[in-house]
RNA sequence: GGUCUCAUCGUCUAACGGUUAGGACGCCAGGUUUUCAUCCUGGUAAUCGGAGUUCGAUUCUCCGUGAGAUCACCA
């Protein structure tokens, strides 16, 4: 296999959206498994749209998810943003003088021409269009000025921008995901490719840059599907051959539109702030349009790397299933090492997760939500003895007094172990279990009270896992309070 | 509206032209259980419609229908 060179080119806008994501991961597989590279480029040619600081932003995004890059900016240990690669640079708005060398040859060529028409002359001329149904295409006017019209224009310095010249015929590509694609050339507008402000269009400096990154394969949203006979004839100009394309399905709303921001969350970093994992979330959205096995449903990154295959990728947009993310997210949780718990929560719970008493309380509970950001209010009752009527103590097939008396059985029967016997929640339900049948009892009878009392509450996790969690002190104290209640 | 793309359970998806159309999430029921959660078992639910090709079509072709994308000096 030749080694693919991927890329993803994302405008700098202030958040990762969750396409791109998609889009950044299958780019990353599709380079790691041929043994290429996958490189990030920014595309910063719309100056109005720029936000700043996103760039910074893209690239802590990325790193927190493990997606590393192989050229393109990346931030140093001071905080700057720097290069790394040998394309450079990864940056469009520092290659204008680039762009400007191939525009020039377009022009010189008659593939390309200076239009000076006004924005307001172009708008009206938008709507007479419209009005009588015909398709908004550019009108040509400017390209019938005389060379010395244009040269006199120029030199007065009149605004203007440089437009392709779309020749007559049809353009056709090979997409690798949906097979071949034809559009004629009649319906493609004579695009902008250099504005006014000295930038290029997208269409412009995505081919001159991919091209001169040795770009292999383009993956990319299908939202581009329509702009890609430009992209073609542009190859075809400057004679250059076209990479392989690729267009992704869409992400969806649930009411099947291109997902946006009103209907949901599309923005990486608000995923992560609501505590879903990288890994769940790489595992999510690589399955959103394509599929290795079919009845597989939790992969790691580097089975994705080995299985994926461009020819499987699906064709239909998907809607977001998020009880399924929730899922993934609870199998994940429930796989890490308390030491990876602890980092993973710490920013989500306001209590001190280096004392041993949160992390044992996190450590539990993580089996019992989806997201970080739940843990904080379930492990409240840990930390903090809770008030609570004496009623609940009671089992609904027992009364007060056998509460009473099997909470003081468990004092006594806590009282008198070793610390050590208390390390572990098997341990400790073999102790108490024991316990009970030792003594012809039944589990609701002691457990029960029990655990309301440790507890306070109907609802909660198992009074084993809960002596374990509060250590022996603190679970004397709190049977002791039970039974004071009673 | 023009053009392009797409079409299997509610959702994500699987199925060399031959399967009782499979899996997962969700939901429902049962079981385990001191409660909650987990876990186990079972169930619910789909090939958009119509022609054609074929012994045989979810799969190939065409026509409908529906949905989406795109039509900027935004990407």
């Amino acid at each position: 296999m030749t080694p693919a060179r991927t890329r993803i080119a994302p405008s700098p806008t202030g958040y990762v959206h969750i396409g791109t994501l998609r889009t950044a991961l299958y780019n990353y597989f599709l380079a790691k498994q041929t043994g290429g590279k996958y490189i990030i480029r920014i595309e910063d040619t719309d100056r109005e749209r720029l936000v700043e600081g996103s760039v910074e932003n893209l690239l802590e995004t990325m790193k927190f998810l493990g997606l590393e890059h192989d050229e393109g900016p990346v931030i140093d240990k001071d905080g700057v943003i720097e290069e790394i690669g040998e394309y450079g640079p990864y940056t469009q708005s520092a290659r204008l003088h680039i762009y400007a060398d191939y525009v020039n040859q377009l022009i010189s060529q008659g593939n390309a021409y200076h239009c000076f028409c006004s924005k307001e002359r172009l708008t009206t001329m938008r709507e007479e269009q419209q009005a009588t149904k015909q398709s908004p295409k550019y009108d040509r006017t400017c390209l019938r000025l005389s060379e010395n019209e244009v040269q006199a224009k120029l030199s007065t310095g009149e605004n203007s921008v440089v437009r392709l010249k779309i020749p007559e015929g049809e353009t056709i590509f090979e997409d690798a995901v949906r097979g071949l694609i034809k559009i004629n050339n009649s319906e493609v507008d004579d695009q902008v490719i250099l504005k006014a402000d000295g930038f290029p269009t997208y269409h412009l400096a995505v081919v001159v840059d991919d091209h001169l990154m040795k770009i292999t394969h383009i993956l990319r949203g299908e939202e581009w599907i329509s702009s890609t006979p430009k992209h073609v004839l542009l190859y075809k100009m400057f004679g250059w051959e076209a990479p392989v394309f690729a267009h992704l399905p869409l992400l969806l709303n649930p009411d099947k539109s291109k997902l946006s921001k009103r209907q949901g969350d599309v923005a990486v970093e608000d995923y992560l702030k609501r505590g879903y994992l990288p890994k769940a979330l790489i595992n999510f959205v690589s399955l959103l349009g394509f599929n290795p096995k079919g009845d597989q449903e939790l992969y790691e990154i580097e089975e994705f790397t080995e299985l994926f295959d461009l020819s499987k990728v699906n064709k239909s947009g998907a809607v977001l299933n998020m009880e399924k993310l929730d899922w993934m997210n609870n199998h994940y949780l429930k796989a890490l090492s308390r030491d990876e718990l602890k980092e993973v929560a710490r920013p989500f719970v306001q209590a001190n997760v280096d004392n041993e008493l949160v992390l044992n309380a996190i450590m539990i509970e993580r089996e019992r939500v989806s997201r970080l950001d739940e843990l904080q209010e379930k492990i409240g009752y840990y930390l903090e003895e809770p008030a609570y009527d004496g009623a609940i103590l009671i089992w609904k097939k027992a009364d007060a007094g056998d509460a009473k008396a099997q909470l003081e059985g468990m004092l006594k029967l806590l009282q008198g172990v070793e610390d050590d016997a208390l390390s572990s929640i098997e341990q400790i339900e073999t102790l108490i279990k024991n316990y009970i049948e030792a003594n012809g009892l039944s589990n609701g009878n002691v457990l029960w009270p029990l655990r309301t009392a440790l507890s306070g509450r109907e609802k909660s996790s198992s009074p084993f896992e809960l002596i374990w969690a509060l250590g022996k002190t603190q679970s004397l104290n709190r049977i002791e309070k039970g039974i004071s209640l009673l």
